[in-house]
RNA sequence: GGGCCCGUAGCUCAGCUCGGUAGAGCGGCGGGCUUUUAACCCGUAGGUCCCGGGUUCAAAUCCCGGCGGGCCCGCCA
C-alpha cells in the first residue's frame, strides 16, 4: 500500500487510538435516550446534555455538517456533527472518522427538521479506531463462510442474529427468575464423565491426565440432576452445556445448550404444567406478550404460548396429520408403513419405527406449541412405564414449529427397573451390531443406580433446548446463527501488523516494549 | 458415511454454457457540498479469479486432485 495509512493522519492530529484516552464516562444508554426524549418535535433541541459511547455504523458527510449513526449496544441513534460548532481542529478529525471507529460523544438530543431523533455533538473522543474496511452496508456480511468466521461482525452487522443472542440470555434469565420464585435451586453438573449418559448419543472422549484414565464429555447432565433429588435438593435444575459427538446439521450442533429440571413429587403432568406456565412466563417478559410475531425469511408465522398448551399422543398425532392408522400394529406391519414413506430405518426396537414414523408425517405440520405425549416405552429408557400400559413411556416432547425443543417425563424411580432397562440396552446394543450396525444406547451406570437404591421420590423431569427454542423465537433456520460462536478452520491471513511494519515500529518505540 | 452446490476487489455480485486484455455497485483514498436516512456529484487506487496439476497457441472459464464453506439424506436434541 503506498498510499498513507490515516493512522498517520490521526497521529499527526495528536490522537493515538490507544494511548490518548483510557476511558469514557458514560452518563446514559441510547436505549434510555430514546424513551426519554421521544417527545421531541421536529426541529426542536434539549438543552440536556449527555455522555455516550459507541461504535460508527454509517456516515452521511454533507460539507461542513456529517450524519453519523452510532452503536452503544443498546440502541442506534442519529450523530449530527456541524462545523460552526465543533471548530476547525475538531472537524479535521470528524473528517478522519470511518465506519466502525469507536467514539465517545458529548451531546445534546434534538430532533431534525425530517424528524429523525438525533445527537447534536459538542465534543467527541476517539476511543478506538478500525483498521479494516466493514462490509457494504446494504447486504453486510452475507457468505456463510465470511459470517461464521467473522462472527463478531454477523453479531454486530445482523439484527436477527444479535437479537437472538440477546433475548437468549433474557430467556434464561426469565427461567431461572420462574424457577428460583418456585424454590429451585441450580446445580453445575460435572461435564467431565466417567460413565456418559441421560441421552442416547455418541459422548466426545478425552483424557484426564490428573487420574491417568479417559473421560467422556457430558452428553447431558440428567443422571446428576436426578443423583440431587436423591440428595434431598428436591427441586434442582441446570442451565447446562452437553456435548454429543454427532453430525452438524441446521438443528443439530455437537456443543448445545439445555436447560434440564427436576421436580420431587411430580408426575409428568405436573411438568408439562410447568413447563408450559414458564415457557409462556419467560417469552411474556422477554416479547411482551404470549404471542409472538416471528419473520420465517419473509413468511410470517404467529406462535401462541398461552398455556394450556395442545397435547396429542404419538399415536394419535401419526393419525391425524398423517391419516396413518399405527395403533395395535405390529413391528412388521409398522415397518411395512415406514417402507412406504420412504423412510430408511434400520433399529429392531418397534418404538423406534413409530418415532421415525411420526417425524416423517407429522412433526412437521406441528405449528403451535404442543405436547407428543406417548413415546413407546422401548426407546424410553429413563422413563417410567405409563401407569395404564407399560408399552407406553409417561414421556412427552415439546414440539414448536416443527422442531423438535424438548423432552420430559416421569422419571424412572424404581433401581430394580432401571438395572434391567439399562441391561437391555446392553443387549440390543450387541443384537443390533449384528443385524444393523451401531446404534445408540444407554450405557449400565451401576454408580447412578445405586443412587437410586437410597431412593429417590416420585420425580417428574425436562429438557429443553435452549438454541432450539431461540431458533423458532427468532426465526432463524439454522442452529448455528443462534449458536454466539461455532468452530471454523483455521485460515491464512496477514495482521495489520505484518502488513505495516512502520506502524509495528512506532509502538515498540512508543511502548518501549523493547 | 452418502449426494448436491458454492469459492472472482475490503463487501455484495456479474463474467464461466460458447476459452481470447479482469468488470459493476458499495466501501477506501482525493476533491465539492450546513439537514441527510443505502445522501449526492467529480476523480482515483485496489485482483494469487481458493490452491495444485492437466488440456490448449491461449484457462477465472474446460478436465483431474486438494483445501475451505453451505445445503440435503443417514445418526444424535
Amino acid at each position: 500500500m503506498s498510499i498513507k495509512h490515516r493512522f498517520w493522519s490521526f497521529i499527526e492530529l495528536g490522537i493515538d487510538p490507544y494511548l490518548t484516552e483510557y476511558r469514557y464516562n458514560v452518563t446514559e444508554s441510547l436505549a434510555k435516550i430514546r424513551e426519554k426524549y421521544s417527545y421531541l418535535k421536529n426541529g426542536e433541541e434539549s438543552q440536556d446534555k449527555h455522555s455516550i459511547a459507541g461504535r460508527i455504523m454509517g456516515i452521511r458527510r454533507h460539507g461542513k455538517i456529517a450524519f453519523m449513526v452510532l452503536d452503544d449496544g443498546t440502541a442506534e441513534i442519529q450523530l449530527v456533527f456541524r462545523y460552526d460548532i465543533l471548530g476547525d481542529e475538531k472537524w479535521k478529525i470528524v473528517e478522519l472518522l470511518n465506519i466502525g471507529d469507536i467514539i465517545g460523544v458529548f451531546g445534546r438530543p434534538m430532533r431534525t427538521l425530517r424528524g429523525e431523533l438525533s445527537i447534536l455533538v459538542e465534543d467527541f473522543k476517539v476511543l478506538s479506531i478500525t483498521w479494516r474496511d466493514y462490509p457494504e452496508k446494504w447486504h453486510g456480511i452475507a457468505d456463510a463462510e465470511k459470517r461464521y468466521r467473522l462472527r463478531y461482525l454477523d453479531i454486530m452487522l445482523n439484527k436477527k442474529v444479535r437479537s437472538a443472542i440477546v433475548n437468549m440470555y433474557r430467556i434464561e434469565k426469565a427461567f431461572r427468575d420462574f424457577l428460583d420464585a418456585k424454590g429451585f435451586i441450580e446445580i453445575h453438573t460435572p461435564k467431565l464423565q466417567p460413565v456418559y449418559g441421560g441421552a442416547l448419543a455418541r459422548p466426545f472422549i478425552t483424557k484426564m491426565y490428573a487420574l491417568n484414565r479417559d473421560v467422556y464429555l457430558s452428553i447431558a447432565p440428567e443422571t446428576y440432576l436426578k443423583r440431587s433429588v436423591v440428595a434431598n435438593l428436591f427441586k434442582v435444575y441446570e442451565i447446562a452445556v452437553c456435548f454429543r459427538n454427532e453430525d452438524i446439521d441446521a438443528q443439530h450442533y455437537p456443543e448445545f445448550v439445555q436447560i434440564e429440571i427436576y421436580q420431587a413429587f411430580a408426575d409428568w403432568n405436573d411438568m408439562m404444567k410447568l413447563v408450559e406456565d414458564m415457557v409462556a412466563y419467560a417469552v411474556k417478559s422477554v416479547y411482551g406478550d404470549y404471542k409472538v410475531e416471528v419473520d420465517k425469511n419473509g413468511d410470517k408465522l404467529v406462535l401462541d404460548f398461552t398455556p394450556p398448551w395442545r397435547r396429542i399422543s404419538l399415536e394419535d398425532a401419526i393419525e391425524m396429520f398423517g391419516g396413518i392408522k399405527v395403533k395395535g400394529k405390529n413391528y412388521e406391519e409398522l415397518l411395512e408403513i415406514a417402507k412406504q414413506l420412504g423412510v430408511e430405518i434400520s433399529d429392531p426396537r418397534k418404538g423406534k419405527l413409530l418415532e421415525k414414523i411420526f417425524e416423517k408425517v407429522a412433526q412437521p405440520k406441528i405449528a403451535q406449541p404442543t405436547y407428543i405425549t406417548l413415546f413407546p416405552r422401548d426407546i424410553s429408557p429413563l422413563a417410567r412405564p405409563y401407569r395404564e400400559n407399560p408399552e407406553y413411556a409417561e414421556r412427552f416432547e415439546i414440539y414448536i414449529d416443527g422442531l423438535e425443543i424438548g423432552n420430559g417425563y416421569s422419571e424412572l424411580n424404581n433401581p430394580i427397573v432401571q438395572y434391567y432397562f439399562f441391561a437391555k440396552e446392553e443387549e440390543l446394543r450387541l443384537k443390533s451390531r449384528e443385524k444393523f450396525g451401531e446404534v445408540e444406547y444407554h450405557p449400565m451406570d451401576k454408580d447412578f443406580i445405586r443412587a437410586l437404591e437410597y431412593g429417590m421420590p416420585p420425580t417428574a423431569g425436562v429438557g429443553i433446548g435452549i438454541y432450539r427454542f431461540m431458533m423458532v423465537l427468532s426465526g432463524l433456520s439454522s442452529i448455528k446463527d443462534v449458536i454466539p460462536y461455532i468452530i471454523v478452520e483455521q485460515e491464512n491471513f496477514k495482521t495489520v501488523a505484518e502488513e505495516n511494519p512502520d506502524i509495528l515500529k512506532y509502538y515498540v518505540e512508543k511502548l518501549k516494549l523493547e
